[in-house]
Parts: structure tokens; C-alpha cells; sequence
DNA sequence: CATAAATTGATACGGCGTATCACTAATGAG
DNA sequence: CTCATTAGTGATACGCCGTATCAATTTATG
């Protein structure tokens, strides 16, 4: 499968999974979400827009919320407090966190990782009930790991 | 020691953290430390200088910015996304997180928690580098869950 | 095709944080 | 103590980001 076909299979997935949430399918929705369908890293709000000229600014802020909601993109915030969005992997719909490179923004899924137990044990001996949780993980991916190190 | 006296000695020690610092004791200065030391729970920035008429927006932000470098407040990102700042218990200097209750606002910190080991165990199975992390935990503490049980 | 309902996008607004810059206050050397 | 240096102040304006509003348009459906 192309590149190409790829983006349109996914983008077609995108609009299909907001029909089902009872939403409209129509052109300037279509394009939001193609231009989502080619990202292939996290990016912001803004940085769509601009990729999107012609389209209104309501519109694309609305689009990222819908899709947000219907679990096909996260929020992802960085280090430096920006919030940016990235597609969910299929597989990864529900919850999980990231790995995030400070270095090249590469971003990877972290599923199976035990924190909701260690923090329910945590907060069970405080009698603290959660209801949810929010975790970023920032460092260097192994790809830039490799590059900076030794200079000389 | 009264409330009055822990907060005047805790607006002293805030002071002298900045003076520690390099940074001049100044009248403004005095007067934000002087309202976060009153506080027993965490703020904005805006509830902060709502607090402090007469002295500048810039001035409370710039010592918010200040006293969380210094290591004396922390940021804390409540479940709405909104930004807030918390005093830092004494012992609690170092890294740590937050039980934060979504009802009452109370904050329980985190010390002894192995979230770090068991990130970089994970990390070092992808060859990731961690470096720094966020985590917000949400819920709700003892006396919100016990009043908000069985109304009936 | 006609109607009802959702969507669009221009505009404006609001929150939040920071840059600028003339003015003021704190500090330290002499 | 006095003066010069330098940090700090605060009014203003700016910029980013997201959302409310609302008239006009488009979509879905009977």
C-alpha cells in the first residue's frame, strides 16, 4: 500500500468514525481531516490551520475536538507546556501514554505499563479514590540518543 | 505558633530563598510572597494578583516564575487544564506528584512512589532515554468521597 | 424538492503569559 | 552617606490559543 492510499484509507476511517458519532460528512471537515491523515508526527492546532488556508479556524479547532472525543486523536502536551495532537493508532484507542523525544518529536505508545495499580495501592493507603490521570515521559529516542552521543 | 506567625515566618523563608538566589528583597516582592504564604491550597496566577491590587501583573508573574524556579512552588495542571501553583512542603523540595481531589481542591503529595524505576525499566526495552516526566493524578480524597456517598 | 438541523467561518472576545520601556528602588563601592 | 549601577516595577501592548456568537450555507431526510 502506497503512502499515498494509506493516508486516504485513513482519512476515510477518520470521517466514518465521526459519522457514526452522528456527525455530518462534509467538505471542509473532509479536508480537516486528510490533512490529519498525512501527519505522521504530533503537531498543533495552529500548525494544521495554516495547512489549511480557506478553512476557518472555528472549524478546525472543532474538528480536532470531535476527533479527540471519539478517541481517534490524543492530546499530547510537551515539555514546554504546548499542547499538540497526534492520531491514535488503531490499536491503541484506548488508554495509554507516550514517550515523547525532546529531540526530533518522535512520540511512542506506551500500553502495558503498570502505573494504574501502583497508584491505586498508593492511593488506596490514603483512602484517595482516582478517577483518572494525566502522564507524559520526555527524553530521547534511541535515534537521537545515538547521534548526540559522542561528539568528538 | 499561630497561623499568623507560620505564614509571616514562611513569607520570610520564601524571601530569603529569592535572596538566595540573587534576587533583591523589594516591596512588591514582599507582598506576593507575603499572599502566597497565606495560601493553604493551590492558585492561578490571576486569583493571586486579584489578590494584590496596586502591584503589577508582570511583577506577580514574574515572581511566580521566580519562586517555582527557586524550587519554593511547583505547577500543578488541574484536570481542566488549568494551571496552577502550590507551595512546596519543605520536605517536599524534590521531585514529586500530586493526589489532586477534583471536589475540595485538596492536594496530597506523592513521594515514595517507583514510577520512575518502573518507566525506565520500560524506557530501557525501547532504548529510550528518560529524562524528565509529568504526571497529575485526579480523584477525589477521603472526606469528598465519603460525603458525596449514599445521599440518600 | 422542501424542510429542519447541523455546519461553517468571520468576527470578536477572553484568558493567560510575556516583551517593552521609561521610571523607580535597592545595593554596594568609595 | 552619596552616588552610580543595576535590578525591579508596572502600564501598556502584544501574541497565542481557544471559544462564543450568529448570519449564511450546506447537509441529510422525508
Amino acid at each position: 500500500m502506497t503512502v499515498r492510499n494509506r493516508n486516504y484509507a485513513l482519512a476515510d476511517q477518520l470521517l466514518e468514525t465521526l459519522e457514526e458519532q452522528g456527525h455530518r460528512d462534509t467538505e471542509p471537515r473532509r479536508k480537516v481531516v486528510a490533512a490529519i491523515a498525512r501527519k505522521n508526527r504530533h503537531f498543533t492546532a495552529e500548525e494544521l490551520r495554516g495547512e489549511l488556508p480557506g478553512i476557518g479556524r472555528a472549524t478546525v479547532y472543532r474538528a480536532l475536538k470531535l476527533l479527540v472525543q471519539a478517541g481517534a486523536l490524543c492530546r499530547v502536551m510537551l515539555a514546554d507546556g504546548a499542547l499538540h495532537y497526534q492520531l491514535n493508532d488503531s490499536a491503541h484507542h484506548g488508554h495509554h501514554h507516550h514517550l515523547l523525544c525532546v529531540h526530533c518529536g518522535e512520540s511512542e505508545d506506551v500500553q502495558g505499563c503498570d502505573i494504574e495499580g501502583q497508584l491505586h495501592s498508593l492511593a488506596a493507603a490514603r483512602q484517595f479514590q482516582i478517577t483518572g490521570h494525566w502522564l507524559e515521559v520526555y527524553g530521547q529516542c534511541y535515534s537521537c540518543a545515538d547521534s548526540s552521543a559522542v561528539p568528538a
